[in-house]
DNA sequence: CGATGGCGATAGGCTTTAACTATACATGGG
DNA sequence: CCCATGTATAGTTAAAGCCTATCGCCATCG
């Protein structure tokens, strides 16, 4: 019994004689009859009664072909669900991005990518890169916002754009005087840290090789946010390094904070997209990489597919 | 696509594995894989992601295949429905019965093929033979009950019973007397008869030779029925001829009425079932065959198939 | 009453397809 | 860097699906 079979088998009872049902099926008379025939010798009843004047359906005959049309009419939505599904614009997109990054991208992405992709609302989850990135490779996340180096198995990246770091000073602090500060100083300097599991803190102290060593004053904050390190620099508790996203747009109104960029060469973090290699939905992750180019981020510059990660 | 198709496709969908469900579908995995590739190509949709470590459906791809177990759920449902249907003695049989006979049978019959086919509804029709011939032709009807000579083409009938007919006189009547009363006496009495249509009234005249010619005294009651001619027997206004199942139970109860039977050769008609040639469920004619000859039709004879029908 | 025409069944042959085995290719892990 | 695992591809064979041609039945009509 194929889905081929049933077309014949709704198009004779329809049509109540064979050579129509077969015209109308595009095939030929004895197909049409010989594919009938198997039918009934498969089901073991006969769905309908031959004669020369006419054709009769038979009382189960009218019930098998009841559900014939049943059938063909579910076999039918999955063509409909295909072409609806084929727009990879079309249905939710499951993204992830790493917590130092949700909080200054998201509010813009966001309204941009309802703009741009209507149909594909955002499913997004806020984490560590290392749970992000099981998430990915689960299936549980189909795009992820990250800062590299991201190497995975299985998945590719691509850079998105780069991002200077700030140092975020109470007002008031002697560094204020100082138009950048370079990165090493800040091992003179109380540092307030993220948790392990933030790739941001591990990038701050690449960026200061002594705070690595140990040999600095930093502080770490468990389970803390840079909002909450912000506050605990506006009273004073200490200094930090902020993402320009973070730091920029700060001074505006709040002056317990001042906000320095670092001397040149700027320590920066390269923010990228990730998928798995497999991922269908390419369109998708393009709509995406549009909207977050198109957000105003300050301090970041877009970077294109070829350039290469200069040495952190 | 078909069913097998969507076949494989759920299978991998539950495994999550190309070489599993290839061997729960009883193929190997090449077929499986070719199979999905091709339904994705036909759908222009992805529906898996394919990588070493595992296969993970798509969103879309998940939607299919919901849809394809609703294919298939109902698609299994025709094979329930043909092995329901079968059993020739399940679903409702159409059965005519000519007026003459209905209501002299069918308080037997009735009861009778409920027990031998308790699954098997009669939907009943009274009417004149021809009008049952249309129906039956037109497939209204499956199975009817008619007195010989029945010829139609693409109807083949079965011979059940042969009914003797019967002299009904009123109580009183002159030719109480006699045991036995020759046909072709019937021209010297008022003849009661039913109208046009009714074959049993064309049976009689024909028993009477000189009743056809128009030399009887018999009066035609147009649109009646053998009851009714019997009450009128009764109150005196003639006398009639009854087959036997209609005749024989009377004088039970009833004084007002005498039956007489024919000299013999003793006119009578023979009782067939008649079926379209293609109509499948012989089963069911077998039971209603059987039904009616364990009817306790009174001074009826059965027929053998075989059994020649005598000239009348 | 035999000829005719409509209609479904059957036969024979061709093309497509669905299946198998064998093997190549890709990927993550030791 | 090679191996194990798992999917894709190639090549072959058997089956299926379809077509054309034709048969056989029945009903109608001259």
């Amino acid at each position: 019994m194929t889905l081929t079979d049933l077309r014949y088998l709704v198009a004779l009872a329809r049509e109540r004689h064979f050579g129509h049902a077969a015209e109308r099926c595009n095939v030929s008379q004895p197909t049409l009859s010989v594919a009938i025939k198997k039918l009934e010798e498969e089901l073991a009843v006969t769905l309908f009664e031959r004669s020369a004047a006419d054709v009769k359906i038979t009382d189960i005959g009218a019930r098998i072909v009841a559900q014939a049309e049943k059938v063909l009419l579910e076999a039918g939505q999955i063509k409909e669900i295909a072409t609806a599904g084929r727009d990879p614009l079309s249905g939710p997109l499951k993204l992830g991005v790493i917590y130092t990054i949700g909080p200054y991208l998201l509010p813009h992405l966001i309204p941009r990518v309802h703009a741009a992709a209507p149909s594909m609302p955002l499913l997004i989850q806020e984490n560590y890169t290392a749970r992000l990135a099981e998430a990915l490779k689960r299936g549980d996340l189909d795009v992820i916002v990250v800062a590299l180096p991201f190497e995975e198995p299985g998945i590719v990246t691509q850079a998105v754009y780069d991002e200077p770091f700030r140092v975020l000073l109470p007002a008031g602090h002697g560094w204020e005087s100082e138009e950048r500060i370079p990165a090493s100083r800040l091992a003179e300097a109380p540092l307030l840290l993220l948790g392990a599991g933030n790739c941001f803190r591990d990038q701050v102290l690449e960026a200061c090789p002594l705070c690595r060593s140990g040999e600095g004053l930093q502080r770490t904050l468990e389970g803390s946010s840079l909002e909450t390190i912000r506050h605990m620099v506006a009273t004073g508790a200490g200094i930090t390094v902020l993402p320009s996203a973070a730091a920029d747009p700060l001074p505006g109104g709040n002056s317990l904070l001042t906000v320095r960029p670092f001397t040149t060469p700027e320590p920066f973090r390269r923010v990228a997209l990730a998928w798995r290699v497999t991922y269908p939905r390419s369109g998708a992750i393009d709509v995406i990489r549009a909207a977050i180019l198109d957000s105003p981020l300050q301090g970041v510059k877009p970077v294109g597919r070829g350039s290469p990660l200069p040495v952190g």
